[in-house]
DNA sequence: TATATTTGCAACTGATTGGTTTCATAAACA
DNA sequence: TGTTTATGAAACCAATCAGTTGCAAATATA
């Protein structure tokens, strides 16, 4: 079973749901809620979160609040850091471009 | 056929290929000999990447240069965005505290 | 022109996915 | 204590996935 953090955010249903609990911590059932698919389905989810640790756990009574782990989706961020570092020296460039052809009008 | 970033980045063969082309355009064979698996394998994980428009090609002769779209890297960095900020405001919150607590540390 | 090279596509296959329904467990409550 | 509520786990299913092999088309080269 492969199991990262990039296979855990392919799907829209578990994006949905890491964006709902970025901010308060939620239960299953309440989870559902904002869901066409059943309270399983949604629970299998966040199985597959929590196996990635991309979630975790406060048990309450009977009720369970899921919460996300912020530090694990800088993990996400960390691979696009290759890629930002390209665009941003893609746009320097283009701005040196810019500044020569600049240059140019002003000498003649 | 769902077919988007998220799902484009969830196999790490197509993660690698992303890698490899983001500096410079790469033929299919080029590409295949940095894998196990055959050319042809790579070839449809190259057509997926297409569909979803993270790919441009450029034909010249029999080859296939394939490039980066780096715009639509974006589309990920955009959504990483609204936890971005909630990080960085969970920063300033611990900030906050820290700066309280030198503060009574000087009164007292 | 005949041959080699580069590539994409189709058909097939076993594994995985996301969903369902059913059931078991544990806590809250009457 | 008996019932309701919240949850996870198991068994099943259709669809999709990532890989394979074989083939066709087009370009380069002898």
């Amino acid at each position: 079973m492969r199991r990262d953090v990039f296979q855990a955010i392919a799907d829209p249903t578990r994006r949905a749901i890491i964006s709902l609990i970025a901010l308060h911590a939620m239960t299953p059932n309440a989870l559902a809620e904002h869901f066409d698919t059943s309270r399983q389905a949604v629970s299998k989810h966040l199985r597959i979160l929590t196996e990635c640790q991309l979630v975790k756990q406060e048990v309450q009574g009977r009720e369970i609040y899921y919460q996300l782990e912020l530090s694990k989706m800088k993990e996400i961020d960390k691979w696009l850091e290759q890629f930002r570092k390209i665009w941003e020296q893609r746009f320097s460039e283009l701005d040196n471009v810019l500044l020569t052809l600049k240059n140019k009008e002003n000498e003649s």
